[in-house]
DNA sequence: TATCATCGTGCAAACGTTTGCGCAATCAGG
DNA sequence: CCTGATTGCGCAAACGTTTGCACGATGATA
């Protein structure tokens, strides 16, 4: 239980002031070359580390090294694979992601939007759980560095990384229409996110390309959780002239409506063919094979850290907005 | 960018000293009534919200309400599970999660243990890269609370929650010989893990109740990732005399092991019987639905997080150990 | 009435940094 | 040799809290 050094007790060792250890250690500010030297050894003879909350506190406008990262679900492979992206470029930038799990809980956003801020991090990346998130916003006026990843705010011109969700579902629907399917049940996301409407819209326009008229009856949303995925299935699969295809929007709806389709003894794809969102662990060894379309998670956390830590350097760049393209992997199941 | 109110603000606004106002905040010392009054309104009055970071760098040895999870891969579902499982009770508990990466590197791993300190969390749930790990020792020593999961540190008596693996193992490979397999490959863990070597002792155990002898040939270790298991099973089922049934001893080296089973064109359980270790997304709706030892991840995290709030608590209180049952869920892969 | 505990509050130090300012010493230009 | 810039370093304030101590007012006890 022995105390850590303090910049005081290398300040001594070395026979100088903290305030000279201080510059040392950030290289700013003109010192002596051995002086340094001095320091230094003191430093590594101390076995010493700086501590992050006083730096912190102190140097409010100074980088502190710490990055937010505020996500739905970290069950979700494609929040888990983003998180990944993220926190690969924050370490090789020396920087620390502080990670949280709000679960699209608008309340638990709230927490720990207040937590991020009060620890006064960097700078925060996260998908907006509304298209305009007055809790954002606030964060947003306040000064901090946001990037907004998967989903985007309407106001406020802010960096973001986005998949074009549209032309990802836009190719899905394009591929079960040529495999001859008429019917196409949607198992949409959220009708209020901007990726469930996206991928709506992607639906809608291979409709209208090909000619095809809408029926509603087979157009539902979910809300990317694995349950929905399943009633939402089974609501499908039992209406009276059923869909002959499922299009899926996102990977844990899609493990619900297999259930659903398995339970009902459904053979894919002759009686029932299936496009899904997001790469899944066994989609390649699934029997048939999962056609899905692959989301760049992993890319699009890369690239959110990456703007992150740009503008978090200069302010004052203007927003930039990525729109990252994902994959058609078609395989077996449609 | 207009700046958040702090403590003074909130003191002047109330007409008293800033000692006051900390005192209601934190609800130590007595108060007047009605000056708490005043107080909470001007609190309320001009959205006050506590700097962490001054409370923090102040309050050393006062709970900061800041935990540290340190976790080899997060896109690793069982260490995604369990995630969240810490990360539920800490927010039901007013707790943020420090989320960090380590990837199985142990500079990173380093870095990590270093940043946690510095941020002076709380306390640090963790799954120590070795059973020996100094860096890990070192933080303990320090007086950090810390709890193990999952893996365990070989000294130092410190809170841990593990799962029991050699039960795990025993059951899976006592069901495996009871579906009349006498050639077991097993795809291990690494050799020098504690869950490795467990497992192991499991499969082993199995073997020496049914009368069973080993064979060399047949055990082989991997590194707990998909690739490790994809080659690991090549190379056990082009040997001349193979398995009838493989044992594996992770979810993402089964998600490999069952690419080179679909390569080679094998037959699940026919030609190829298959029980794996750790639940995964697809695995019960597979065809043939996968035989698993289910991982309570969740509960782990859940129980670590407890431990490790009941020793911020009170630190003096004897180290406890928890061991929970993995449960063999019996499907149609064996 | 004197004494003493208790209550409610304020004062100021402390946590470990960063940084503006000032000062002495050195150096270059005239 | 004088002036003025530059270099190298120390002093002390500041960041926003928490908390030990002190002190006046109030109430209870003797």
């Amino acid at each position: 239980m022995k105390k850590p050094s303090i910049l005081i007790d290398v300040a001594r060792r070395a026979k100088v002031n903290i305030s000279t250890v201080s510059r040392t250690i950030n290289q700013t500010g003109k010192i002596g070359s051995e002086t340094q030297a001095r320091v230094l050894k003191a430093m590594r003879e101390l076995g010493y580390k700086p501590n992050r909350v006083a730096r912190r506190l102190r140097a409010r406008e100074a980088s502190t090294h710490l990055l937010g990262l505020i996500i739905p679900n970290i069950q979700n492979i494609f929040f888990a694979d983003l998180a990944r992206g993220v926190e690969d470029v924050a370490y090789k930038n020396n920087y620390a992601v502080l990670l949280c799990n709000y679960d699209e809980d608008e309340a638990k956003e709230r927490f720990y939007l207040d937590v991020l801020q009060s620890e006064s991090v960097d700078g925060i990346i996260l998908p907006p759980i509304h298209e305009t998130d007055p809790a954002v916003l606030q964060v947003v006026r306040n000064g901090t560095p946001v990037v907004c990843v998967d989903r985007s705010l309407s106001s406020g011109n802010l960096d973001k990384v986005e998949v074009d969700n549209h032309t990802g579902a836009l190719k899905a629907v394009e591929h079960i229409i040529s495999r001859g399917h008429r019917r196409i049940g949607l198992i949409g996301g959220p009708a209020d996110s901007s990726t469930g409407r996206e991928r709506l819209r992607g639906y809608k326009d291979a409709h209208a390309q090909a000619g095809l008229a809408l029926k509603a009856d087979l157009i539902r949303f979910g809300d990317y959780k694995q349950d929905s995925g399943e009633t939402i299935a089974h609501e499908l699969l039992s209406l009276p002239d059923p869909p002959t295809a499922l299009f899926v929007c996102n990977g844990l709806m899609l493990a619900g409506a297999l259930e659903t389709i398995a339970a009902l003894g459904l053979k894919i794809p002759k009686q029932i063919a299936l496009v899904g969102f997001d790469e899944l662990l066994l989609a390649d060894v699934f029997n048939p094979p999962l056609t899905v379309v692959r989301q760049p998670a992993y890319e699009v956390g890369k690239c959110a850290a990456e703007l992150l830590l740009k503008r978090i350097e200069d302010p004052t760049r203007p927003a930039t907005s990525l729109k990252l393209l994902p994959e058609l992997i078609i395989r077996k199941s449609c």
